[in-house]
DNA sequence: GCAGTACCGTACGGTACGGTACGCCTCCGT
DNA sequence: ACGGAGGCGTACCGTACCGTACGGTACTGC
């Protein structure tokens, strides 16, 4: 393995190019799909049909193939990305709300068809170097809602509602409450029934233990 | 995506077919190696070329690509399987120290070169159906490990020393609280520096959060 | 010695896929 | 009306790789 690239923390990549046209935005909701329904093995010509255009046009507005991955990870992302709300934790039951919605929203969209194959796409691309979309998928997850949530652990901390030193380290113990092994799980082909109520309750343990270790007794 | 088979839970697989030869091991120590180094779309003529042996023998040996994968999963989880140490949890210093056992191993297994590569193509696979790998490594993984800490959680619960209702529950909560972001934050080609004195920390961390959270006032 | 076996090295067929070229159609501006 | 641009469909090329076949070699049992 070699040394690799160190990924952008706490800056959320947003769009550094151009947003692509309504053609191509379609086309790339036609590569969503086709990920979403697997077992291809992801070919243009698949794209190119599924998506009813020619693959002259795909290299046309992609470059090549990874440019065609990269920018589909990229769409996803603009979508997912929600406004980011305002910081406005004032007492114990607001903070307790905001992070049971981060919670709940991250577990939907970890466990959302798309998100398990486009990961998927990303790792066994992480593998062989060229063109890290492995960075770009954590930029816009991993970092990006650590981004968003440690703004709010920071207002909880001002308000005298938590107690730690490190944000980062508090986020992590976190995502770690939130997700355990539901991600490589579902990576791994695990199939791990969750419907919204399992994602709400889950959301809400990961936060009372979460209050729990770094809540401030009032 | 096709509703993916259920991992068998619970039972680690351990050997079900007969052990490879001492020939056949040192191609499956080739693999590993190719693997690690990464790079490479890991195809049979490197594979034949690096352990020095015919293609033909490969797939005399193994059947075919995914027999060869399928059996490099297994000897390296042949590896990984530590003697199942007896249960005697007695007092609360054993059980942290035990419990800090199961971390640092994990983490020192999960940041290991060799498990990132083999989970990433792992998760490639599992992407298009056939021969679920990742099956296979959930189980000797993911699942191994629950195996192995839950009758210790159990015991722990029997001295007194923790108070919870589900241990399978309880045991995926300290499973998110060692693991957090880093396997997913590694698949994805983030490089994250993790010595043995940082694992050894982590560890410590994480079972002082289980313990804080589980842990039974004396 | 010699058949038999196991195996290495390599060459080969078949196929799948990335990327390109070309014919034709549709739409738009003048 | 007409020329051009954009784009769809398809045919095509080169290459990579899986799986197989074949020649050559070392070793074993008789």
């Amino acid at each position: 393995m070699q040394p690799a690239p160190a990924i952008s923390r706490d800056a959320p990549p947003e769009a550094p190019s151009d947003a692509p046209s309504a053609r191509q935005q379609a086309v790339l909701d036609a590569v969503l799909a086709l990920m979403v329904e697997g077992g291809d093995p992801f070919t243009m010509d698949a794209v190119a049909r599924r998506a009813s255009c020619s693959k002259e046009s795909l290299y046309k507005w992609f470059g090549d193939r990874d440019g065609l991955l990269t920018a589909t990870v990229r769409w996803q992302a603009s979508r997912v990305h929600a406004a980011r709300e305002a910081v406005d934790v004032l007492d114990a039951a607001t903070l307790r709300e905001t992070l049971q919605d981060f919670a709940a929203s991250w577990l939907a969209v970890v466990t959302s068809p798309t998100s398990v194959a486009l990961n998927r796409i990303a790792i066994g691309h992480a593998g062989s170097g060229k063109s890290n979309l492995g960075g770009i998928v954590l930029a816009n997850g991993r970092f990006a809602i650590g981004a968003r949530v440690k703004p709010v652990l920071e207002a909880g901390r001002a308000a005298g509602l938590l107690a730690f030193d490190d944000p980062e380290t508090a986020f992590r113990t976190f995502f770690g409450l939130v997700g355990r092994d539901i991600q490589i799980r579902l990576l791994l082909g695990d199939a791990i029934p969750l419907d919204a109520g399992a994602i709400r309750r889950d959301a809400a343990r990961a936060v009372a233990q979460f209050l729990a270790l770094y809540g401030q007794p009032a």
